[in-house]
DNA sequence: CTTGACATCGAACGAATGTTCAGGTATCAT
DNA sequence: ATGATACCTGAACATTCGTTCGATGTCAAG
């Protein structure tokens, strides 16, 4: 039978390890020492702390500089306190559906290949980040939202909108994925292109439309140069 | 008579810390103990090094958490090792002339107000960000080149341009600033939209065309959400 | 030449910190 | 019951590391 304490993989008290680590090294600058973490995790041996720091090794959620002071951080998700890592989840694009996102779930990751990196004020300080991801702009069909083809667009993961916020929306009916401003009308929806020369759309609210987040940020990579 | 040692500010061995923190922080993940920065600097004397970073931190070059072990950071410039700090040295609008850039001049500030921080795994590897500039896009005139008001243009200081680059460039016969695509053709410069449905401006290469830098990315922060 | 500010050295001290160990306790499968 | 395993304690130990201090050298001003 399984054993109820064994949890495998993380515990209780390698998460409360784990966020005390992050707390502490964005509080002061510069990550704990052992016998901290034993105070401000309620562990009374330094030897305790040492054997969950280990597991937490061995199992690649941080590394540590034996010998070295305070020589441990915390991998994975960021690759610093000041820097959110965002998952790209895949491409937006007119013709095919926008990914499914699984209510509460992180899409944290720690390969930088599907992620981005941004620094944390460049978002709203109360901005955790546990609910943004990034898709991948395939196509010109965006191009009305000032959007362009392998750009980079951060979202906010939500199902309601506020007037004169730029959701992503997935309509049913064209088959269509596309980036626009969002506005409630009394009984429709106006979908506002970014492009004010251009023309918005209006969808009645009986037409199904899934809002899948606001635009928070676009970030456009132009490669064509060599540093 | 002033001494010639005494170079009030920073002098050659204050720079050679100051480099070697960093150096070391990038290499290792965490900054240097005094002893190992005396080691690389050679320095026999611990003492001596910490005579130094006394006044790098009274001249607010570095901070320390004086007692605890590796507690010192340098400030300024880069929030972090992974992050670039670049400089918003002003706007760009069709109308106004770009600021003026002193070659060889770093324009690295500690003002997080006029600076963007990038990422620096956003930008090719070899990238130092010394050259690098960041304009803030004041109006619709780049709305042919895809980037709105209020975006954040990261440019990279260059006098040349490759075809293909996408540049800003001031236009003093027509008094214009402006971001464009930059081809160089027989006798003339094409400076192509980013648009494709835009048509392109043609200009004799005996017209006088400042490249100011070329393009390396855009940022286009959306504020109207909170965290 | 003397003085004093600045720079440097070497050594010693003590606090901070990672490591190790010998033994406890609880839970669970056999 | 029993042994295995995970969890925990307390203490001692060995370094690492920041700090301090007296002595020395250098150079410009008086």
């Amino acid at each position: 039978m399984m054993m109820v304490r064994k949890s495998k993989g993380i515990g209780e008290r390698h998460q409360k390890i784990l966020d005390f680590i992050q707390e502490y090294q964005r509080k002061y600058k510069h990550p704990p020492s052992i016998r901290e973490i034993g105070e401000g995790c309620d562990i009374s041996s330094t030897s305790v702390v040492n054997y969950y720091l280990d597991q937490l090794e061995k199992n690649g959620y941080i590394e540590r500089d034996r010998k070295i002071s305070r020589g441990l951080r915390v991998t994975g998700a960021n690759i610093s306190v000041d820097t959110l890592r965002i998952p790209i989840l895949g491409p937006i694009a007119a013709g095919i559906p926008l990914p499914e996102l699984q209510p509460g779930v992180n899409y944290l990751t720690d390969n930088e290949a599907n992620a981005v990196d941004v620094a944390r004020n460049l978002l709203p300080p109360k901005e955790k980040g546990t609910d943004l991801y990034a898709l991948e702009v395939k196509g010109d069909s965006m191009i009305d939202a000032m959007i362009n083809d392998g750009d980079i667009v951060v979202l906010k993961r939500t199902a309601e909108a506020r007037n004169g916020e730029m959701v992503a929306v997935w309509l049913p009916r064209d088959n269509e994925a596309t980036l626009k401003y969002f506005f409630k009308e009394k009984d429709r929806f106006r979908l506002q292109p970014a492009n004010p020369t251009m023309e918005p759309i209006y969808i009645n609210k009986d037409v199904p439309l899934e809002i899948k987040g606001k635009v928070v940020m676009v970030i456009r990579k132009i490669e064509t140069y060599a540093a």
